[in-house]
DNA sequence: CTTCCTTTGAAGCGC
DNA sequence: GCGCTTCAAAGGAAG
């Protein structure tokens, strides 16, 4: 066990030494040598992202240090421009002293989409990961990480931890624990969602009661733990979840079968003074019985739809979760086991055919839907885009537009060809932002629809998948990969037939309402570079996929 | 030194 | 499928 200060809220933890979990505790930080390696990839539910730092070529000076051992084959071309970046249009690293970030790395949540659009070529120069097709960990780099998880469907992978220094001191311990420990064959359970409740709220009791008395904490927090809504306990559910799937990544061949009876042999004696205390348990069983099992709930979500309980099973989302599901920035786009594809997915990628477009339908058609309160941008439709006008107003003619450091507009700009309206509309959308979220202080509007779409835009399919099953999967495009794409592959991104899977409505009427918001902009700076030399230019839909266009690919070109 | 207590949820086991 | 048991965490109490 190894003691752990946490550098993200300094709460000293115990770790197993062999391994420290993904959690927010797990806030190590990056180690100093490696920051140069990493840069930030956006955040997916608050938590911050960290993705590998292309290496640049040897020659430039100006360039920061190969990697440790042998430069990895990867260039570094930028999408944009088709030139080898600069490390000075990388976000730098935060500074040691800023090691409050719990250290979540993935390498498949910040590849831009396009790079799964074409696999198995090599365009810009861009080599992917010969099994998965998509860049992938540097060779070199896989030695520090491993994959401790997934968070909302993204593969996590953390930075290895080295084994504790043997003057650390040893927590107290149990001998039979110990004896396990020392048996290495003997795995834990991984904790389930009261459990992870206990050991946040064990502190709290802890001191609220000024006891040190586990059972009566225990007894306690149970009583909490049943005084929460779902939603709230949804959110340790959905640890609980993270954390199996962590558990099953790391530990494939094991089952909570290996721990039955090993622990301890003891025979449950009910006495009377525990008749009391399973009187209650008695009544949860019952309860748990009449009700719908957390797992099948709702998970909390700001921007979940609310219309009915859900009919599918949990591991078959429908749309009307997918607000939730947006957290999954991009999903694996390869299903396979191996080192870099973690076994599990703890909510597959959606297949086409379990697209309920129900919802954003009657998003479409304005229906009446139950809304949660942070929903504002569905609950009507029309009310929500002139919300949508008010929010983007100031922030089209602001000075971020105009910001020649933003990777989405400046100079940049003008050397790429911006035919596609609504890439164009995209980019407004996405455009800088971290400059958005700053100045936002509402959020409502143009974070709803950023939600809204995130998760449901279509790109083309993936080989492996359209060989299994032939069913498109959907990668959500989150601003972070936005940024980092060129225009023409955005394009290619939003627009490439998905097995002609109509589009979102949700994302249709999004669109078709940038679109309307675009033309009613001014000439200006921002508005100039909608201009396109050619009507066509950049817009990269392949002819050969012309007949099995989705509906609304048709739809969008009539937008021009 | 080992097990119990105490909680909930997940999973195994036996019928 | 149902009911019961075990085990995840925690640390003081009890045997």
């Amino acid at each position: 066990m190894l003691i752990v200060q946490c550098s993200w809220c300094q709460e000293r933890m115990k770790k197993p030494d062999h391994l420290v979990y993904k959690s927010k505790h797990n806030a190590l930080g990056i180690p100093d040598n490696m920051r140069q390696y990493v840069r930030p990839a956006g955040e997916l539910h608050d938590v911050p992202l960290w993705d590998f730092v292309t290496p640049p070529p040897p020659s430039n000076p100006q360039l920061p240090p190969p990697f440790p051992t042998g430069a990895p084959t990867q260039s570094a071309l930028d999408p944009w421009t088709g030139r080898f970046l600069s490390h000075t249009l990388l976000e730098p690293a935060p500074p040691v002293s800023q090691q409050l970030v719990p250290l979540i790395l993935t390498n498949t949540a910040t590849v831009p989409a396009h790079l799964y659009s074409q696999p198995g070529t090599d365009r810009q120069g861009q080599l992917r990961h010969p099994e998965h097709n998509v860049v992938g960990i540097p060779d070199n780099m896989r030695q520090y990480v491993h994959p401790v998880g997934e968070l909302h469907d993204v593969p996590v992978r953390d930075f290895v931890v080295p084994a504790p220094p043997s003057n650390i001191s040893t927590p107290k311990k149990r001998k039979c624990e110990a004896r396990q420990y020392e048996d290495r064959l003997y795995i834990k359970k991984p904790p389930n969602a009261f459990m992870l409740y206990l050991k946040e709220q064990r502190p709290k009791v802890m001191a609220e009661l000024n006891t040190t008395g586990s059972a009566a904490i225990n007894a306690v927090v149970g009583k909490r733990w049943r005084s929460l809504s779902k939603d709230q306990q949804a959110k340790y559910f959905d640890q609980a979840e993270t954390e199996s799937c962590r558990h099953a990544t790391e530990h494939p061949d094991w089952s909570t079968k290996e721990n039955y009876g090993k622990k301890r042999k003891r025979t449950r004696n009910r006495t009377s003074s525990t008749a009391s205390a399973s009187e209650p348990k008695q009544e949860a069983q019952q309860a748990k019985r009449l009700c719908v099992t957390p797992a099948q709930t709702q998970p909390s979500s700001s921007y979940s739809v609310v219309k009915e309980p859900l009919k599918q099973p949990q591991r078959q989302p429908t749309v009307t979760n997918l607000p939730h599901q947006q957290s999954a920035c991009v999903q694996l786009q390869n299903t396979q086991t191996t080192a870099d594809a973690p076994v599990c997915q703890v909510n597959p990628v959606l297949p086409a055919s379990h697209m309920d477009f129900s919802a954003s339908a009657s998003l479409a058609s304005s229906a009446p839907v139950q809304l949660q309160k942070e929903a504002p941008f569905v609950s009507d439709t029309n009310e929500a885009l002139l919300s949508v006008v008010e929010q983007l107003d100031p922030l089209l003619t602001s000075e971020q537009f105009q910001q020649p450091s933003s990777p989405l507009i400046g100079p940049q700009l003008s050397q790429t060809s911006l035919a596609s309206p609504v890439y164009c509309a995209l980019s407004t959308l996405y455009a800088s932002p971290d400059t958005f979220f700053k100045n936002q202080k509402e959020p409502i509007g143009f974070a709803d629809i950023q939600h809204d779409i995130w998760p449901i835009l279509p790109v083309t399919p993936q080989p492996d998948t359209l060989s299994c099953s032939n069913t498109p999967k959907y990668s959500p495009i989150s601003p972070f990969s936005l940024e980092n794409s060129s225009p023409s592959k955005l394009l290619d991104s939003f627009v490439a037939p998905t097995e002609c899977q109509p589009m979102s409505p949700v994302f249709s009427e999004t669109a078709k309402y940038m679109m309307s918001l675009l033309n009613d902009l001014e000439p200006g700076p921002f508005a100039q570079h909608l201009q396109p030399s050619s009507p066509q230019a950049g817009w990269s839909s392949p002819e050969s996929d012309q007949s099995c266009r989705p509906p609304n690919h048709s739809f969008l070109q009539t937008l021009y």
